[in-house]
RNA sequence: GGGUGCUUAGCUCAGCUGGUAGAGCGUCGCCCUUACAAGGCGAAUGUCACAGGUUCGAUCCCUGUAGCACCCA
């Protein structure tokens, strides 16, 4: 083996085996087990929280297989209808070319180009990653059979009633040219005015000041609103005002709506244009007026000079001209909340358009049932309150969308607007009655993808047929992914589960942390942090990097301070990892913290954690040699230190299993790392070192032989989930020699606490060595003794036991300590002028005969003794009081009266010893 | 405005049902000791945000305050 890990070399080469031998696929036996991807967007590429994702869902994926689950993660992509459509226009746009001059047949063919061309990248990522999916299962949300779904569902629903065709106002994205539903809405501050506009009386004079942050809807106002208990204009209610520039007459209204203390108390009503207007209009029976395009101009309906205008020129002009009239009464500053589409950025309008809806409440019910009956766990559970509040608050969704990729409405209509919803034109037809002459058309929508994605977790196993992957996988045991899409995803594919599937779609939700970088940033193209995980993996020169970084930016302007960023902050580019320290890195990071800063240095760590391993398996290869130690070690062969490294085992498999019953898979990890390198690296290999070089000792030495590979062969079982690709390569070469077979580790039973049971007195007695060890190797490093320098070693006021212990284990002492000489002083036996570390009553004394300097060892004992005594003084304080020996649990106090002996018998033993060399200072 | 979190070592974070506060990275000292210098050995570092309360005992439970963050309107 060489002397350093490469992962490059080895982790393409395991991948390709595992594919190639279907060994991602389900058994076929065993209970099932199987993990839904949250699909990602077919044209796009996987970030750091998908890598981080899918990092989760592979080690749950592993472990279970291993554990002799019928495991499937069921991979796919979905098909971002807003986004995808909007790469692929922009591309023709650099072509010159411009949708609307294409047919919507070329243009989705274009599209699927696109997505032949792109579309491989998210595998490739995944296959890089490590993440064993069943690609023979690979779904797309567009595929024939989830469109048949799809279909089915939105006929099925609308047969019922929960899927309705209504004109209303909708989210409208002037830009996209289509309807957005409440949740592709993001709504932020931003600076903007209140205008006062003077709306004179229709008869005699005066007038009524509105305040408006919009005055180009001033065309479309159908009356002006007061609060019927504002005794300022209550007189005012029923009178007429003469609307400037439209020049109609408009009514004055009361309505609880109105907040008597925003602005001037009267607002004007625009029922068209604000989703507030549009309620107080339908209570009102206002005449609904509508003044912009589709593209938020001005329309035909307001007067000759403003049509056409854009809205923001129109704002312009009309205040422009109210101004000329005198009928501005100020403007003011304010900050209001602007609606933008989450994808094009534009300011949105509230528009009347005609939209498909899902009427939510009857869908919502059983879903909040099913949570609060526990027939779905959110993991933390809190974000279980998250989900109640979205889901008893949540409105009709609108599904329709005015694009060309996606799925398409399966309604059609008559000349005369009729609607005949049906499976196909000729099922809509036939279902309807209708004359074979008579034209239909077909609505031009399509559905929104979140709708298909709804369906996910049984379309993909080919529902609306009642296939044995349906019957088998549904429900699935455990949805991982980001709060972020609790509402898009979570609720929607809770709804749709259990209306058409009637069960919940997943055991568990487990929500994990939202990477961000590491200042706490969220990671975004135009921040410029953004990492590609691969990059982590392969390592980055810094020119490729900024390239990266600072290309394809929406905003180029931002690009100087990006680049100049990401030079201060890698100045050398990134150094290559390696998958699996990668995915030990996201293990590690996923506490239940909603929020996880990704640093690259604690990458750097477990990269070279992956190094020990290495090398600890080279250890292990020498230590052995080629010869396979087949059968198991005898009992009565094994060491304690043999018997130790057993022990511990058992208990990090029993920390594992639970860990990752509870997804606390940070836990996971570390109880693995500790074990690996620092019980088994740290103690066990150095404790094998005397005995694997001894000449003599036979059956010890090959019992040491035998625990060294069969616990680094489970080892690397137990680390394989998390850690694919080096234990595989290690498993590879170890297997044999603990004499396990098998083709692969990710096949091989996980290894389990029982197999490796608790061994109370071999613990103990490893507590003793390593605490003799410890001491003296404290002296000797406060001491400053060189590690190479052997120094004798006295023991003072050792027990029997002590002795025995001392006299087994003095082989050990002697290398892991670097003893020349060990020795008990006899009873009564004068000890030279030396330094000491105390194990218990065990006094370990090495003399300082020219080694050690005697101020210092002044020092450093007055150190322990002021710690001994504080702690004293704390364990006193506690049992001088009667209440706590009266009330506190009698096994506490027990502990706690232990601890004052030791303390005090530490503390003497401390004190003694100070004062000995303090004379011997003549202090 | 409604909701949900967070505040622990220089940094990033763990801390299960209240009883001795931990890790990684970083820092300091000694070492290339034949698996590993991507390493070994040793060391230092805390008003657990603040103020009350409950309790024999609070980082943990309760109330309030301050600061920060996210989600929804």
């Amino acid at each position: 083996m060489d002397k350093v890990y490469a992962p490059q070399e080895i982790e393409r080469r395991i991948y390709e085996r595992w594919e190639a031998s279907g060994w991602f696929a389900p058994s076929g036996h065993g209970t099932p087990y199987c993990i839904m991807i949250p699909p990602p967007n077919v044209t796009g590429t996987l970030h750091m929280g998908h890598a981080f994702q899918h990092t989760l869902m592979d080690t749950l994926t592993r472990y279970h297989r291993m554990r002799g689950a019928d495991a499937l993660w069921q991979p796919g992509t979905d098909h971002a209808g807003i986004a995808t459509q909007m790469v692929v226009e922009r591309q023709l746009n650099a072509q010159g070319i411009r949708r609307a001059e294409l047919s919507r047949e070329a243009f989705v063919e274009r599209v699927w180009q696109w997505k032949a061309q792109s579309g491989g990248s998210i595998a490739a990522q995944m296959r890089r990653l490590g993440d064993s999916v069943d690609w023979s299962r690979d779904r797309f949300t567009l595929d024939p059979q989830l469109s048949q779904a799809v279909t089915e569902v939105f006929v099925r629903l609308h047969e019922e009633g929960l899927i309705y065709r209504g004109k209303r106002l909708v989210n409208w994205d002037p830009v996209l040219l289509t309807a957005l539903s409440d949740l592709e809405v993001q709504s932020q501050e931003e600076d903007g005015q209140l205008w006062h506009l003077r709306y004179p009386f229709a008869a005699g004079a005066g007038h009524l000041v509105v305040a408006t942050t919009r005055p180009e809807t001033l065309l479309g106002d159908s009356a002006v609103a007061v609060n019927p208990r504002d005794e300022r204009y209550r007189s005012l209610v029923g009178r007429r005002l003469r609307l400037p520039l439209a020049e109609r007459e408009i009514p004055v209204i009361a309505d609880d709506y109105v907040d008597p203390a925003f602005g001037s108390g009267c607002v004007k009503i625009t029922p068209a244009h604000d989703f507030n207007d549009y309620e107080v209009g339908q209570r009102h029976g206002l005449p609904q007026i509508n003044v912009f395009t589709p593209q938020a101009a001005m329309a035909d309906t307001v007067p000759l000079r403003f049509r056409g205008l854009d809205r923001f020129e129109a704002r312009k002009r009309i205040v422009a001209e109210l101004e000329a009239s005198g009928l501005v009464e100020k403007v003011e500053k304010h900050r209001l909340h602007v609606p933008r589409g989450d994808r094009s950025g534009a300011v949105l309008e509230p528009y009347l358009t005609d939209q498909w809806y899902v009427k939510i409440a009857p869908l919502a019910a059983p879903a909040i049932a099913a949570v609060q009956e526990g027939r779905t766990r959110f993991v933390p559970e809190n974000w279980s309150r998250t989900y109640f509040e979205w889901m008893r608050n949540i409105k009709d969704w609108c599904i329709s969308r005015q694009l060309w990729w996606g799925h398409r409405i399966p309604a059609w209509y008559d000349a005369q607007g009729n609607t005949y919803v049906g499976r196909s034109e000729a099922e809509a037809r036939a279902r309807h009655g209708l004359p074979a002459g008579l034209s239909l058309r077909q609505d031009d929508d399509v559905l929104d993808t979140w709708f298909s994605s709804a369906l996910w977790p049984f379309s993909t196993l080919g529902w609306p047929q009642a296939t044995s992957e349906l019957k088998r996988f549904y429900p699935g045991s455990v949805l991982v992914t980001g709060f972020d899409i609790i509402f898009f995803w979570v609720a929607r594919m809770m709804m749709m589960g259990l209306k058409f599937m009637g069960d919940v779609p997943f055991r568990d939700v487990y929500i994990t942390g939202l990477i961000r970088d590491e200042h706490g940033d969220k990671m975004s193209k135009s921040k410029g942090n953004v990492i590609d995980p691969l990059d982590i993996v392969d390592g980055i020169d810094l020119e490729a990097l900024v390239a990266k970084r600072t290309s394809g930016l929406m905003q180029p302007q931002l690009a100087p301070a990006i680049e100049k960023a990401t030079r201060r902050q890698y100045p050398q580019g990134m150094a290559p990892h390696g998958t699996d320290a990668l995915r030990f890195t996201f293990a590690a990071l996923a506490s239940s913290n909603r929020d996880i800063r990704f640093d690259l240095a604690r990458v750097a760590g477990y990269r070279n954690f992956c190094n020990k391993l290495w090398n600890a398996a080279r250890f292990v290869t020498l230590a052995v040699g080629d010869a396979p130690q087949a059968s198991p070690a005898a009992a009565a062969d094994l060491s304690v230190a043999d018997r130790w490294i057993r022990s511990r085992l058992g208990h990090t498999l029993g920390a594992v299993a639970e860990a990752l019953r509870e997804y606390r898979f940070d836990f996971a990890a570390s109880a693995l790392y500790e074990f690996a390198w620092y019980d088994f690296c740290d103690w066990y290999l150095e404790l094998t070192k005397p005995v694997l070089q001894s000449q003599e000792a036979g059956q010890a030495r090959a019992a040491a032989q035998r625990t060294l590979v069969e616990v680094l062969e489970a080892l690397q079982r137990a680390l394989h989930p998390i850690m694919p690709f080096i234990t595989e390569e290690i498993w590879q070469r170890i297997a044999p020699l603990a004499g396990v077979r098998g083709s692969t580790v990710m096949l091989a039973p996980y290894p389990q606490a029982a197999d490796f049971p608790a061994d109370a007195a071999a613990e103990a007695e490893a507590v003793w060595l390593k605490s003799v060890i410890l001491g003296v190797r404290q002296i000797r490093g406060e001491m400053n003794i060189a590690p190479g320098r052997r120094i004798p070693l006295l023991l003072k006021d050792a027990s029997a036991q002590d002795a025995a212990l001392a006299q087994r284990h003095r082989p050990l002492l002697e290398k892991l300590a670097g003893l020349c000489d060990l020795r008990a002083l006899a009873a009564g036996e004068a000890a030279p002028e030396s330094a000491m570390a105390l194990v218990g009553s065990l006094g370990l004394l090495v003399p300082m005969a020219g080694l050690i300097d005697a101020a210092a060892e002044a020092e450093r004992l007055g150190k322990l003794l002021g710690k001994a005594r504080a702690e004293l003084a704390k364990t006193r304080g506690k049992l001088a009081n009667e209440n706590f020996v009266r009330n506190a649990p009698p096994e506490v106090v027990a502990t706690e009266r232990e601890r004052e002996a030791d303390f005090e018998r530490t503390a003497r033993d401390l004190g003694t010893q100070l004062a000995r060399i303090q004379g011997m200072l003549g202090r």
